[in-house]
DNA sequence: GTGTCTTTTGACTGCATGGCCAAAAATTAG
DNA sequence: CTAATTTTTGGCCATGCAGTCAAAAGACAC
């Protein structure tokens, strides 16, 4: 095994068993939180010995890193040719806020692992996932700004507040996913409304 | 010692050493994460030993709970005279979204620790403190259910999306105040625009 | 069937945690 | 000063954790 592994250098089996123990993984962190989520719970998920997980992986930092690559590869997947199907500057903000939310309902165990895995490790320490959640605000914000430029949304906003805002209605979603009560798609409508209301000229 | 411990049961040596304590455990939880908030660390922070902890305090639980209470009380105190000051449905969600994040701006470790408490004890499993969160959020929904019934908001939004949304966005501040580039009064103003025009009939 | 390589097991280490407690120290009362 | 009480100390548990390892089990070529 090198340092830099691809797939490649990898078994079929090998990888096989690396996708399923990602699979327990996320849905272990899911499950029991990540505070809770040992290697030990993710084995026994598996009914397989811990000795594995340390066989497959060089370590639970190398585990963790791999569920938010994955994860976020994903969801980049299903999200990016919706946002770029759109041209003006409020049908990509619906696009970008539909697409993520739309994600997190067909898989909800998916995104409640990463952000609470980002959560959970960007609190008072320093991270490797700091740049992670920094980057998708900086994306965001980025495009505001340029159509906020062009004339699509309004001029006095701080293109930066409003990403992290969005962000944070987007975020907070995953955790309520559990609540029957909570209605994503009701909600997925209504952020759309209040930020295309906050950031056009005119009202809806 | 009974269990209903109120404030007078205990003399004031023992009241002032428990405030410290938990002044000590706040700003433990706001440094280093709730995860890393160990009875020792927060020992260590007060130059004292960890049993010190134990003999004021049933257990770690109550500590926390401790912190909790204290620091919603203080935040109850803080906001609600600005709130019930106004009258009409909009002042009022100004006044809510304005009091919470000048709070947090003020005392930005109390509510960084209670935020980070909330989250990290209700991922996965039950929490103690989960009716906190869902109570914050149901006070929210029925005073926007409130105005939206007088006229005073657009008939068309639902108040419990709507709450969501206005707490995410007001608890994703405290997890941002660490970075210097971030300007929580401008956040402050954009949240009241973004939600003003996302509530009202009328544009701003 | 034999030998080689991969994978799995289960026991083990070292460490940090929350909680516990007897003895020491400090405080207070008489 | 002395005795009773409150508070603090520092060491001690049991538990759960990530990670390690020798040995067993399995896969596979020949």
């Amino acid at each position: 095994m090198q340092s830099k592994d691809t797939d490649d250098n990898r078994s079929f089996v090998s990888n096989a068993r690396r996708a399923q123990i990602v699979e327990a993984a996320i849905e272990t962190v899911a499950d029991v939180g990540y505070a809770n989520a040992s290697l030990a719970r993710i084995a026994v998920r598996l009914g397989i010995s811990k000795g594995v997980i340390s066989y497959h992986f060089s370590g639970k930092d190398d585990l963790i890193a791999e569920i938010v690559r994955q994860v976020l590869q994903r969801a980049r997947a299903y999200m990016q040719p919706r946002i770029e199907a759109q041209t003006t500057g409020p049908e990509i903000l619906r696009a970008y806020i539909e697409s993520n939310l739309e994600f997190m309902r067909d898989n909800p165990n998916q995104l409640s692992a990463v952000v609470e895995i980002v959560r959970a490790t960007i609190a008072g320490a320093k991270s490797p996932f700091t740049g992670n959640r920094d980057g998708a605000v900086h994306i965001l914000a980025e495009l505001l700004a340029r159509f906020q430029a062009a004339g699509d949304f309004r001029a006095d906003f701080d293109p930066n507040a409003m990403a992290i805002a969005i962000r944070a209605v987007i975020d907070a979603a995953p955790g309520r996913l559990a609540d029957p009560a909570f209605d994503i798609d009701r909600y997925a409508r209504e952020a759309v409304t209040v930020f295309h209301r906050g950031t056009c000229v005119t009202g809806a």
